[in-house]
DNA sequence: CTACGCCCTGTAGCGAGTACAAGGTCAAGT
DNA sequence: ACTTGACCTTGTACTCGCTACAGGGCGTAG
């Protein structure tokens, strides 16, 4: 049972992502440069595979790679660090609950346009209309 | 009374965004070049500041640049056109509600690690362990 | 006449990758 | 041995929707 080589592509089908990705991640400096075999070709030894799964996760989670990146700086088993860690991580939930709520507004005002457009059944087009010459705040100040 | 030129900046402000955004637009061909003053100055008209009224509430909205161009094409008025509108606003309302639900979906997830964190006294932190070497779908497969 | 603010142009950078070209290497099949 | 195809290498350009900056011209108020 000869384990094989652990490649890009292999690393990359294991952590479900793209080849590209990878080398973007060692491009930008978050992970170290791999080993290379004879040929030239990376090879990932399983302390990599891991950090690269933590960054893979964090990132699919949305994430910036600055705090990724920050997060990687905190080694693992530290009580203090395990608390700057979850400051990063209530930072980002701050962030994503935030987006959810702008997405949210634009839902409704989606919705309320797309109803207009319903009821519409000849004249301008309520999107257009109102998006474009209605709605001057105040312009005779 | 007269009323000045509506310049680069004038316009940016009642429209209540960056100069640049108006150049970009212009680079882009979403509006035609506005005519030039004397001293080349760009002089933007009622109509194309109405197009640009249109487009900077579209893009607010999220609307990508290739849909808003679209929707530029189809001219005020027509029923049908009225149509193709609402139904690009209708797929784009179904992309911000995708993006709603993976976002609450991180959100969940950032949830419990976060309170994971909280209840770690000690040890390593729950966070980087969970997303570096935990749930490695059958590895022995 | 000088200071400041606005305008012009071109270009580069952001984030987080993705895509492609041009070539080297390896493993399998014939 | 030879060929095919999948994989790997590098560098570079592109994505999206702006934003920022450099280096200059113009206009107005004091």
């Amino acid at each position: 049972m000869t384990i094989p080589d652990m490649t890009r592509g292999r690393v990359a089908k294991l952590l479900g992502c793209g080849i590209e990705r990878l080398r973007f991640y060692e491009k930008t400096g978050l992970i170290e440069t791999p080993h290379r075999a004879a040929n030239g070709y990376r090879i990932y030894h399983p302390g990599q595979i891991d950090t690269l799964r933590l960054i893979v996760n964090l990132s699919n989670l949305g994430f910036p790679l600055a705090s990724i990146r920050e997060i990687l700086t905190l080694t693992i088993g530290n009580k203090d660090k395990c608390r700057q860690v979850e400051s990063i991580a209530e930072a980002h939930r701050r962030v994503v609950r935030s987006k959810i709520a702008d997405l949210e507004a634009v839902d409704s005002v989606l919705t309320a346009k797309i109803e207009a457009c319903r009821k519409t059944r000849s004249g301008p087009c309520p999107i257009m209309t109102d998006f474009s010459h209605i709605n001057q705040p105040a312009a005779d100040g």
